[in-house]
DNA sequence: GTCTATAGACTGATAGAC
DNA sequence: GTCTATCAGTCTATAGAC
């Protein structure tokens, strides 16, 4: 199979050409109306090429947001090793968030005219959530624990659950901003500033840096501030 | 138009029985996988149905969304209301933010077992994010600002950029915590415990209480700790 | 008004010639 | 590896029965 390949990428222009206008296409107008009669168009290649290539159009969308996501992946990890590093070992837990959160909102935010194919594709995958994105989302979880690991690192009398009660909301965070930042700019009028990508990674770690170390000095025990007063 | 439609609720079991069963199927198996053929044979009905009815499929899903988002904006309300009337027109701030976040996890969290079709369809409509229900989520605006304001109310010297921001975050942590639910159980290994709905509604209303309040005596300036420290 | 039967245009997938 | 032709399945629209 990798023989295979070699051989094909030197001269299989077809493929790549179905991947680059696939992702073009689903950046502009979503999964649901782009139909593969458009990709061969846009791609100038034979309808039947697609299935050849790829087997189905959920694979052409998985492995489209496969490659994204890898090139994510290692931006994250490259960035909390470069602070773990500089620590010594041990990051802040602000930098590690920061290395959590940053890449992704970096891509997706700021000017819509700078934003690459592929931040606007990635978008689009975190739109529209069509199931063989689902699918790769549910299996980066080996991926997420290495960032709890760094939690834990830089904050080691947290208790896990809130290690991770900590991490998913930063996600949450940083995730439904990208989705939704027409709404939040319509809401606040304009107040909230989405092309201040700094600013708002800063405001997400600050969230996240704040529900997990509030209440006590700098080590101590987890955020117990689950007062449960309502009903 | 009115009276149309109340002479048809009375024998119209063709409509409701479009209804449940779109409901039913789509909760269950997602939007992208139920065809109207599907809906109308669990309905009993023909396929025009459908289309005289609703128009079209779009126009179907969105009426059921419609529906129940009409109920959980209710029922938002009535608890902010009630927190309101019970500090003589103006709550705390967690109130506040309970009213927002609590009645959409108190629907679509808990035990699997005991969820509605109603909520299992909320669910499925947050994850799948089909073109017609994220036109309607756009237009829920006017409902947020009535939460912006009863927020303005409990922290009067809260800046309105940081008052839409915590809204905004409030709401990413609850959707996300609906859409991605399995992946936090397993991430944590269960030790997240999201039947514990009481206490997600806690740490979601603790932590964004803590954002909004951070670092200031009562009624001080805004949240300003965006140092700034890293790229 | 309500519903049925039917036809149309479109989709992703595939067999088989080249 | 590429392409044509065709498949079964989808949503939509409409003529006409009740």
């Amino acid at each position: 199979m990798i023989e295979l390949k070699r051989r094909a990428m030197a001269t299989d222009h077809t493929r790549t050409a179905i991947l680059s206008a696939a992702e073009r296409l689903y950046a502009e107008r979503g999964f649901s109306d782009v139909t593969l009669r458009d990709i061969v168009a846009e791609a100038n290649v034979n309808l039947a090429a697609v299935n050849y290539h790829f087997g189905s159009k959920d694979e052409l969308i998985a492995e489209l947001f496969v490659t994204r996501s890898i090139v994510l992946n290692h931006e994250r990890l490259a960035e909390l090793k470069a602070a773990e590093d500089a620590g010594g070992g041990r990051a802040p837990i602000e930098a590690v968030m920061r290395a959590l959160v940053g890449p992704t909102l970096r891509g997706c935010l700021g000017p819509e005219k700078q934003r690459s194919t592929a931040a606007r594709f990635m978008i689009r995958a975190s739109i529209e959530a069509v199931p063989p994105i689902r699918k790769i989302r549910n299996r980066e979880i080996s991926h997420l624990r290495r960032f709890a690991a760094a939690m834990r690192r830089a904050l080691p009398g947290c208790a896990d659950v809130d290690i991770y009660w900590g991490l998913h909301f930063a996600l949450a965070m940083a995730h439904q901003t990208i989705r939704d930042s027409e709404r939040l700019d319509k809401l606040s009028e304009g107040l909230c500033d989405l092309d201040d990508v700094d600013g708002v990674i800063d405001r997400v770690v600050a969230v996240t840096t704040l529900a997990l170390t509030a209440g006590r000095p700098k080590t101590s025990k987890a955020v117990t501030s689950r007062d449960r007063t309502g009903t």
